[in-house]
DNA sequence: TCCAACTATGACCCAGCGTCAAGGTCAAGA
DNA sequence: TCTTGACCTTGACGCTGGGTCATAGTTGGA
């Protein structure tokens, strides 16, 4: 009669493994000597090996005993079953390698290549790194949103860009965004934004008309530009006394205001479903 | 401000989730309203995302943190790193589909070809079904042990069944799988089975020298025989009689015998190591 | 005011064992 | 005979990434 760890060095599992067996009901319990050591025959050898054989096989152990018993067809069956599973892991596996793979190749995470290409060329064009920051996340809230909409934003974003005297306007935000709310330059600054916007209004309001944003994205966006931007609230006041409100969505203040950016009562974000 | 599930479902993931990442100090802990309630702010939207992104590409949470924190070079490091047990996971699923192919592939569990080919042709040979069995049941035996020296002793025992002699001794030992230990045939099988190793003896001897295997595998196959097969100890007890001892490496009787066979107190099987 | 939907914490659950912990047993050497 | 080291026993926690209750407090709209 063999004692436990004999029995799992002839099958080449450890004690543990054969205790686990025992515990999920995959082998049985043997009788006891008279110390209450497990006592094997040979044939639990054999079982033991069974088992193991199914388990490297990558079989579930809550599935072993079904294919022990299992003839023919129903072994069959259940083997087509596991299989599929592992195809199924194997892909899943795959798919992670290629995303991290194109984690490691872009430099900003959770962001699509156009928007990182975007970033570039802010860069390039002597954007503040802070700024950029505040950009890419703004795109990365984006992109979880809306991805498939981020290639017709960008487009509309890479156009902005490169038109200079709404890059200047950009720079000069960019050239605020660490300044205090009581900074001269800040009325200046509205004033600019505000007569760029009465020039280019008919233009902007039908670029924005293209594709609808949810209230609730525009919220989140203002609220995250707020407060990645100290003085944003009053550069936003500013505006306002311009007639202007909003700003990833800026328009025309209207009457009766239906929600406010940098609100912080929560009421400008309701649930998104 | 937003709530966890708010939080959450710009972010697509579970509330539970968001939970356990703030366990796991992933997210930092936001602070909470007067009823204790999470606040969320939209840098925390950002944060989770990028969780989520690392997450999603197979990276453990275990590591996510250092990831987020990471320049470029720490970060292709840590990706080459994550990729590659990404592959070794995918190897192992690999191995894992081609053993159990063969698995279904094969009609018996643990067993290499050759042995299963051996047991078809019992089978051709009309051989008991209970024989048959308690044959593999030796062959996994064995297979588990020295998996590498199965093709020799297949071999062999091939030619042992295709030898008209020596299958038909075979064929009545397995006729007799089931009989009582007073079996009056029992003798008679003994004398024609110490007759045949009488004739046979040098060339057994040669066979058996070349590839020795190991005390305790024979004690457990004996032991193996011996328990599937009642009468076998009284075989053996009449073959002792003709002066030979052991089933599994059969051999003259010695002056003082080092193992017993079916010697149930354990000294016949000591670890293996 | 009431109810549905939310939030909080705590705890148990899945797989497949590894790894202590604490104590009992056994065989052999001094 | 005592000791020592190698076994054996059960029980419990750990890992991964949360899912799924349970119980209780909160909120917001009708």
């Amino acid at each position: 009669m063999l004692t436990i760890s004999q029995l799992a060095s002839y099958a080449g599992v450890t004690v543990r493994a054969v205790r686990h067996y025992h515990a999920k009901g995959l082998l049985a319990e043997p009788k006891r000597d008279r110390s209450g050591y497990r006592r094997y025959d040979a044939a639990a050898v054999v079982e033991l090996i069974r088992i193991r054989t199914l388990a490297d096989a990558g079989v579930p152990l809550s599935r072993v005993r079904e294919l022990l018993a299992a003839g023919g067809e129903e072994f069959a069956a259940a083997v087509a079953d596991i299989d599929q599973r592992l195809r199924g892991e194997i892909r899943e596996r795959q798919r992670h390698r290629e995303r991290i793979s194109q984690l490691a190749a872009g430099d900003s995470l959770a962001l699509p290549p156009v928007a990182v290409a975007y970033l570039d060329r802010m860069r390039d064009f002597g954007f503040r790194e802070r700024l950029i920051e505040i950009e890419r996340d703004s795109w990365i809230l984006i992109a979880a949103q809306i991805p498939e909409q981020v290639p017709a934003f960008m487009a509309i974003k890479h156009a902005q860009i490169e038109h200079e005297t709404l890059r200047r306007l950009y720079l000069d935000v960019g050239d605020l965004v660490d300044c205090a709310p009581d900074d001269p330059r800040l009325p200046a600054l509205a004033d600019r934004v505000a007569d760029f916007l009465e020039a280019a209004a008919a233009e902007a309001a039908a670029a924005e008309e293209q594709q609808p944003i949810s209230d609730d994205l525009i919220a989140l966006l203002d609220a995250a530009f707020v407060q990645s931007f100290p003085c944003a609230t009053r550069l936003l006041e500013l505006l306002e006394e311009r007639g202007w409100t909003g700003w990833t969505n800026i328009r025309r203040k209207e009457p009766e205001a239906r929600w406010r950016i940098g609100d912080r009562t929560g009421k400008g974000l309701p649930d998104p479903h």
